[in-house]
DNA sequence: GGTTAGATTTTGAATCATTCTAAACAGGGA
DNA sequence: TCCCTGTTTAGAATGATTCAAAATCTAACC
């Protein structure tokens, strides 16, 4: 069942899209619809096969186009875990992920300020971040307690 | 310049193989040598170009093995920064990454322990975990002034 | 309406790190 | 010596991702 983009959630699109002199496609609409509509996590291959019950010509090529797209201009962020395939993921504010050992789910762990700063202060002098992950490994109880926001 | 293991070393190499049943042999005692020898977190590629200079019949093959082995029994840790190869630390302490952009060299930084109590506490309740990974991502000045450890 | 330029999509081939397979090898008991 | 088991080896296979080139689309302009 997936729904079509709040107008917010288009404009967003668009605007995104715009500033770095890009356009809103029916395939990039899909795609972006796809993202937000299960925020599990998906890695391409099932961005791929959910958007293609909605757009049936679309091809890979083009996912694997509209996601870097879409990271090229923040709308999504990559998560990945060793190496396994990298998955997309449209949560915009700073958070950390969790990774169940058991089900390979990932979850948004929010992630407050004050952490990220002791986290920054120990940095060397003459150490620039620009960005910072963070991802724990471990077994998450009652898999819905924390929905994978 | 590859030198040989300390006695020291080569205990250590020794007993974390016992511990899991597995034996030391030459390859991999040259392939945990070319580790501790620079600890610039060399891609399995590199760690095979630098054992081969002193075991020139090693294949790639027994190098992908003795690293997972490795890593099997807590030897080293791979590093792994979005999808490039997987890279390998012989730094058992607790410590953070931090790559830089420009040159994609990876920096050890030392974990204090109440920045990992920090970080363990935003866990929501049912999180257990055990492992965490941090990385940083930015440009550090100066190269050398905090050696690679 | 037709034309052109530029971006976007598509298909299929290519790449590259890693894993797998099956055969050769080594070394320590029986 | 002969097994047994773990290890190494070479090469094939896998799988995610990227690339290349042709096809398509869109918007702007005439």
């Amino acid at each position: 069942m997936i729904q079509n983009l709040t107008e917010h959630d288009r404009e967003n699109l668009q605007e995104s899209l715009a500033k770095s002199g890009q356009k809103v496609t029916p395939q990039r609409e899909a795609v972006f619809t796809v993202l937000l509509a299960d925020r599990d996590h998906p890695t391409v291959d099932e961005v791929f096969n959910r958007a293609r019950e909605v757009m049936p010509g679309l091809s890979l090529a083009t996912v694997y186009n509209c996601l870097e797209t879409f990271v090229g201009c923040g709308l999504v962020r990559q998560v990945n875990h060793e190496r396994e395939s990298t998955r997309y993921c449209p949560n915009l504010a700073p958070h950390a992920h969790f990774r169940d050992k058991e089900t390979g789910r990932v979850h948004d762990i929010e992630l407050p300020a004050d952490v990220i700063k002791s986290l920054r202060s120990i940095l060397p002098p003459g150490f620039d971040s620009e960005a910072i992950e963070i991802s724990f490994l471990g077994r998450a109880q009652g898999g819905d307690a924390h929905p994978t926001l």
